[in-house]
DNA sequence: CGGGTTCTTGACTATCTTCAACGAAAGTGG
DNA sequence: CCACTTTCGTTGAAGATAGTCAAGAACCCG
């Protein structure tokens, strides 16, 4: 998952699981903080998450760490480049997989429509990084946090008393990794947002988007 | 092009120009200034770039505007996502270009060698692009600088009487607004580096790496 | 319950942006 | 070819945003 551009909110994404022949690697489950692959890693199988949250990392010699992005119910994740992994990639709550051999994204020839289910998957990967390129480059902290908020409402979002409800599975220096800001920066923004009344905090894992209106009005900056 | 990390600096880049059975759209070559394709457009033909540099770029509601990646000889531009594509793109000098045909990287059954190539080709602009979000996220001003020229010098720097020489085809902004930075933070860090006899400013153009060490040095932060 | 981790908040600082001015370069039209 | 305009690059000063450092609060886990 990236934090895309609001022009995509409109239309939710298919989390279309795709059920092929796919014999599975060791196990298709993890724990809570399983690691599923490291970075240097030769491919063999790409996942597609069913259910749970997994989290792509990559740490600079000094500890800088990125968050990459994180992988929600529908994503797949694990695309080679020269035949490796290029992240970590560990579970952050329990997580259910769908593996699929590597080959079918090499080559067509054994299942034309799994390959092009995983080309297109590779491609929409693609696009969405660019998206995540404007927000990491050009977003303020504010409007990056809003943004993140919203994608993930109506990726994740639970319909509650009326409003929409999240229960976030990562911690806030995770956000603050994939966001490019400090964990207290995130802190204080969700603090702005709490004492705006645009969300609520019921507890540190669980936000209520009381004016999601407000919400996607910081997503971006205003156009004069 | 993307900035990516140092440890990639080792081994330049292979630039294999494919040539492959490939009818070629109205033209393959542009001037300077000239735009390839638009945001939204439908991907019928994808491009490697023989020689010129393409700019590949997305602008906000706002007016903002995030280069997303340079195009030079033997990067592969255009790829799609649901048939479309998702940027802005033109050239920023003259260039040549290879056309290929959409339809050899959507499936492999007319040309396997050049659909893997140019599935090759995504992947690996999927991992250059994660890259490069640690440098938009995580990285200071004087490292974007400093790791955009090391790139550059790697890619298309000369030799020039024993030193390092690079024609930047792009602008102040253009650098900017792929660094996630202001045309003022690029002319200042520009500016810091000559004072520091790291690299010579010959003209706005053109600039000479005088101490690559110290440049690569810049580049990251120090690990204690 | 206790110890460790994560979250939150505050005060201060650094970095980068913004605003403004000026100079250099490039394009235009007489 | 030269004056004019426009764009782009550079520099300075001031200000804002986000980072750093530090401390306390909340939470988690054995």
């Amino acid at each position: 998952m990236y934090v895309t551009l609001p022009s995509d909110f409109g239309a939710p994404e298919q989390f279309n699981i795709v059920v092929g022949p796919a014999s599975r690697p060791n196990d298709a489950s993890l724990k809570a903080g399983d690691t599923l692959f490291y970075e240097g890693d030769p491919v063999d199988w790409l996942y597609q998450v069913k259910s749970g949250v997994l989290r792509l990392t990559r740490v600079l010699e000094d500890g800088r760490q990125q968050v990459i992005a994180f992988g929600f119910p529908g994503d797949i994740v694990g695309f080679p480049s020269d035949g490796l992994h290029h992240t970590d990639c560990d579970a952050l709550v329990d997580t259910r997989l769908q593996p699929y051999r590597r080959s079918a994204l090499d080559s067509g020839e054994r299942n034309p429509e799994l390959h092009s289910v995983l080309l297109n998957a590779a491609l929409h990967e693609i696009s969405a990084m660019q998206d995540h390129f404007m927000m990491l480059g050009r977003k303020s902290a504010a409007e990056k946090v809003a943004s993140f908020l919203c994608v993930l409402t109506n990726r994740i979002g639970k319909h509650v008393d009326g409003y929409q409800q999240v229960r976030l599975p990562m911690s806030r220096s995770d956000i603050a990794d994939f966001l490019g800001l400090t964990t207290e920066t995130v802190c204080r923004t969700f603090t702005q947002l709490r004492k705006s009344k645009i969300i609520e905090i019921e507890n540190i894992y669980t936000i209520t988007v009381v004016r999601p209106d407000a919400l996607l009005g910081l997503t971006m900056r205003d156009c004069d």
